[in-house]
Order: C-alpha cells, then sequence, then structure tokens
DNA sequence: GCTAATCTAATCAACTACCAGTTGATTAGCCCATTAGC
C-alpha cells in the first residue's frame, strides 16, 4: 500500500529515507557562543528573546527552541547534593532550577502574553484544520518531508504542524498503536464509534477511545469571521467558529467515503468502469459551505 | 561520541461558554528520554 505522494508507508525503513528528519542543523563558532552566552543568561529564554535570537542568526526559532532544550538537558547535573559546586561547570551555567513546583512550572512566573514570553497561540482555520485531520488519519507521525508539505499546504511554520501532531497525538491515539507498517492507513481510523467509557475528568490525556466524536452533526456549525492574531506574523487570517469536531466529523465522513473507495477497488470487478463505483459523496455541510472550505484549501 | 532532532507524558494557559472542556505551547526526561547524522 501506499500513503501520499506514492511514498512508502514503511516508517521503520531508516536507510534510503529522504529528509525523515530536519536536515541537521550546524552552528558556527559564533552562533554558539551567542547561545551559550543566552544560556548563560537564561536558560529559559521567552519566545521574543528566542526570535530575536533566531532573526540574528537566520534560522527558525523553534531551532533556538530546540537548542535550548537540548542544553537543558545535557546541563542538568541534578544530583541532589544540593551545593552548585564550582561556578564553573559546563558552560558555568549557575543555577538550572528546573521549575518544578506546580505552578511555578515552566514559565517561571508567569508573565502577561505581551510580553511575549510565550509564542502567540495560533489559531488554525476551519481549512487548515481539515488539512491536518486528514493527514493525521492517513499518517500519525509524518516524516520531516511531509510535515514540510503540511506546512505548505496549511500555510503554517513547519514546526506548529510538528506540534500539532504531537498534541493529536498524545490526545487522540489511533487504535492499534499508532502506525502499523504496511497496513492500509486509513484502516486507523474507523468510521464506527467506539461506546464511551465515562466522561473523563479534566485532564486524562490518553485515556481516549479511538475515535471520540459521535456521529451527530452539531446544530451550530455556522461558518462566521473570527478573530486571529493580529500582528502576529505567524498566525493566520482565516479562522471561523467552527470546533474540531465540526471538522472532524466532515473529515470522518470524507475518510469513510474514502475508505469505502479503497475496499471497493480492492475487490471489484476491473470490468466494471470506475464512474459506476464511486458512491455520491454525502456533505455533512450546505454545499455552499463545502465550497467555502474548498476555496480556502486552494 | 557528540549532539540535533524527535518522541511521550504532563502541564500551563488562552478560549469558549458558562465552569469545565478544548487545544496550542512548553517542559522534562532520573540506573540522567531515544534516535540518528556527522
Amino acid at each position: 500500500m501506499e500513503v501520499e505522494d506514492g511514498r512508502s508507508s514503511n516508517l521503520g525503513d531508516s536507510t534510503g529515507a529522504l529528509a525523515s528528519r530536519r536536515p541537521r542543523t550546524v552552528w558556527t563558532a559564533g552562533q554558539r557562543d551567542a547561545l551559550l552566552t543566552a544560556f548563560a543568561r537564561d536558560p529559559y529564554p521567552s519566545f521574543r528573546v528566542r526570535q530575536d535570537l533566531a532573526r540574528e542568526m537566520g534560522l527558525p526559532e523553534s531551532r533556538i527552541r530546540v537548542w535550548f532544550q537540548n542544553r537543558r538537558n545535557r546541563t542538568r547535573e541534578v544530583p541532589r547534593q544540593g551545593a552548585q559546586g564550582s561556578a564553573g561547570g559546563p558552560s558555568g551555567l549557575a543555577s538550572l532550577q528546573r521549575p518544578r513546583e506546580p505552578g511555578a512550572r515552566a514559565r517561571g512566573g508567569r508573565s502577561s502574553p505581551e510580553e511575549g514570553r510565550t509564542r502567540p497561540r495560533t489559531r488554525l482555520s476551519p481549512a487548515q484544520l481539515m488539512i491536518l485531520i486528514q493527514a493525521f488519519g492517513v499518517e500519525p507521525e509524518p516524516e520531516y518531508d511531509a510535515r514540510v508539505k503540511l506546512a505548505q499546504e496549511t500555510a503554517l511554520p513547519e514546526d506548529t504542524v510538528h506540534i500539532w501532531f504531537q498534541n493529536r497525538r498524545s490526545r487522540h491515539p489511533v487504535c492499534g498503536r499508532g502506525r502499523v507498517p504496511g497496513q492500509d492507513s486509513l484502516a486507523s481510523h474507523p468510521p464506527t464509534p467506539l461506546p464511551q467509557p465515562s466522561p473523563a475528568p479534566n485532564g486524562e490525556p490518553s485515556g481516549r477511545p479511538c475515535n471520540p466524536r459521535e456521529m451527530s452533526l452539531p446544530a451550530a456549525a455556522q461558518p462566521s469571521s473570527g478573530p486571529y492574531h493580529e500582528g502576529d506574523p505567524e498566525s493566520h487570517p482565516v479562522s471561523n467558529n467552527y470546533t474540531v469536531d465540526d471538522v472532524e466529523l466532515t473529515l470522518d465522513q470524507l475518510l469513510m467515503k474514502l475508505q469505502a473507495d479503497q475496499q471497493a477497488q480492492d475487490t471489484l470487478d476491473p470490468h466494471v468502469p470506475l464512474e459506476d463505483i464511486i458512491p455520491t459523496l454525502e456533505l455533512p455541510l450546505d454545499p455552499q459551505e463545502y465550497w467555502t472550505f474548498l476555496l480556502d484549501l486552494f
């Protein structure tokens, strides 16, 4: 079987893989110095600081973020023997205190979004969601080149696509393990909803069923123009009041159709003309709305 | 072997809608995450 692009779906293949990973970044001495200096100043730089560094170096912000992540990991000489020891250490990093206490975690001490502490929240448009969800149904763990392609299609940064897939995998685990090499990928998105075990209370990331959505069309799926991050170069103007479920619902039906087509093509008599075996696509949206989606896509 | 890239799991926080759920962003990783390119 093949996945989009005609690429083989055997993801385990490590040998000839083309761009399965982002090409390794090679830092110049100057860049490394700048990073080390910034790290010594603050091992948890804000988004704005990371962006400034990225601009200086002509690299994506995500590279800076990953560098800081790796650096923190590498320099974490955590032995609980209290004393921080010499001021030297690797890179002379002072106190890399992990913000462990609940509440003070991660962001250190919360700050307002205006300060640029964290990247402005991306708001995905229905069209973007549709593309991503569809891609997730086909391949929940896209490789680098596939993510780049998706980034182009959605006009999102590649790392936003990457993060979206990470979140998606943890919140919508695919039935029968993430990916099964050689298996028809559409089978990982079964059309029949599983019985809901019970409404999960707050924060239950991975205990969800494979397809938690019910097949009932939400009444209020009215497209309307929504806000987006103006002034944020990475945000996007198309953002309507669709919920993910609305889009997924549409997608579920599209996927069901694709699956049906697939099965039909596998089992059909080759003498039957193709036109005769393609079922009519039922649109969960008005034709008008549907075309709006399509126009948004292209 | 070093280290950039990647992963999972947990968590925070902005939004939406009506207070709890959804979801984008960030972080750690503990016999110090694993994988893979140079």
